[in-house]
DNA sequence: AAGAAATTCAACCGCAAGCCA
DNA sequence: ATGGCTTGCGGTTGAATTTCT
């Protein structure tokens, strides 16, 4: 059972009026308290959701979208090393959100840097190595969803 | 032109970890 | 110590959007 569907809470999207009293009440009385912050604050929301929200979009210092190749490289070694411990990879990349840092790895990183090869020996002792990777990468084209790194449109 | 398919990302859920009385 | 409540984490989802046919 949803955690915020008991008491006819919002869900979903969040609007932008929701967002200046979020953000709002957060510059007023600080981070934190997260259970009791929506009531206090005036929002339909359980105190899960105001916290995502301000972790992952509202808070200042934030950057979106067009990750660096160094940012890259940092992403994908610390990944190496760590799996995948969004959090504290995303503690190393300033501005960045483990939310973010997981998406860009599911989507952009994780294709490129875990392989799956597998070779094969024919009868006639040719060895032939096969990437799975490389096949689907081939004829793979960017297709829909939202525009990368960029803020979604006001309505 | 219009429906199908692919892709993206914000936000969801369940549970583990943390906190504190 | 310990049981209940809150917070944080990570896997996953699905509406929105775009491209393909």
């Amino acid at each position: 059972a949803p955690c915020c569907q008991k008491l006819g809470l919002k869900q979903g999207k969040w609007t932008k009026e929701e967002d200046g009293i979020l953000a709002n009440y957060i510059a007023q009385h600080g981070e934190g308290s997260w259970r009791s912050l929506p009531k206090n604050a005036g929002l339909l929301r359980c105190g899960k959701s105001c916290r995502l929200r301000w972790l992952n979009y509202l808070r200042g210092g934030l950057r979106r979208g067009n990750f660096s190749k160094k940012e890259d490289d940092l992403i994908v070694k610390l990944h190496a090393t760590n799996g995948n411990r969004w959090s504290l990879i995303a503690s190393h990349l300033p501005g960045r959100t483990d939310n973010e840092i997981k998406n860009y790895w599911n989507l952009h990183l994780r294709r490129q840097f875990h392989s799956f090869k597998k070779t094969y020996t024919t009868n006639n002792s040719t060895t032939i190595t096969i990437d799975i990777n490389m096949i689907s990468a081939t004829n793979r084209k960017r297709r829909g969803g939202q525009a990368l790194g960029q803020l979604p449109r006001s309505s």
